[in-house]
DNA sequence: CCTATATCAGGCTAACTGAAATTT
DNA sequence: CAAATTTCAGTTGGCCTGATATAG
């Protein structure tokens, strides 16, 4: 049918699919989706300001803002003000957050794992190549939208 | 980095693209996704009662509600009592409804074509054919959920 | 003066849940 | 009785805008 073969409308389904597994799993380890980009964030590149985290991330200053409180209400990060730029704060991972995003990444991982069950290991790194043309394509025609440049 | 290898990662970013997209341009043509559709099961598989709509389109029970409203009151579909099970209504496309339709074809092929831009017709089939497997995987695991049996 | 940062208040849509009334 | 259909009411998560106060 007309629907099912459009690359548009797999890319959703599969989406779907793909939030509803971690919408799910993350409630399940008390975490949202925003929790992982911004503690695996962290953890990458450093401490960071809120803005920083955002472009980093891809999340909006504004959500920065609600899911840092999040965290920081469970002792995952920590907000100090930047001694060397009075308007940012210095966010940093706690040792707590460290552990609370390894056990993450194993949930993520399974996740990939459930999500990519159909597919050969050739298969996987073939769809990961074509997603990847897709993502890096879609940001040179909208510079300013998306993350992680 | 962590993130950006993630194939949920990246489906969530390519979705998110093609969401844009399909938001945009079917708004200027004032329609939305759920009216698409709805529309091309309609057409594809002729009148049918709203909670088989649901089951083939994948739009939630309530959802399919609310759009049909939409489309009713702009006369692309009509509502009409099955006679032969008082419970349901027969849901038909209009004339109007099939114009307006073929309109949306032309929007989507074009944002197919955008969105598939960096892959060669061999390597969108490939794409097409993977996330096939993966939409059809996730389904055969929650088969109440999705949709389009 | 202009820009960047953090924050708040709020909107919007897609996806979903629960419950009610009706009919099979 | 149980199951299916339509409908309404309401929630959630992700994404977004605008405005403000403060600092560079």
């Amino acid at each position: 049918m007309r629907l099912k073969c459009a690359p548009s409308w797999l890319i959703n389904q599969a989406s779907a699919h793909s939030h509803r597994l971690v919408t799910e799993r993350f409630a399940a380890a008390d975490a949202r989706g925003y929790h992982y980009r911004l503690l695996a964030a962290l953890a990458e590149f450093g401490p960071a300001s809120q803005a920083e985290l955002g472009r980093r991330t891809g999340v909006d200053r504004s959500d920065v803002v609600a899911a840092l409180n999040e965290l920081a209400g469970k002792k995952l990060i920590e907000r100090s003000p930047d001694p060397t730029d009075r308007r940012r704060n210095i966010i940093t991972i706690t040792p707590e957050g460290g552990h609370h995003l390894s056990h993450l990444d194993g949930v993520l991982a399974q996740i990939q794992e459930d999500l990519c069950a159909p597919l050969s290991h050739t298969e996987r790194e073939e769809l990961i190549r074509l997603l990847t043309r897709i993502v890096d394509h879609a940001r040179a025609r909208a510079p300013e939208s998306l993350l992680g440049k």
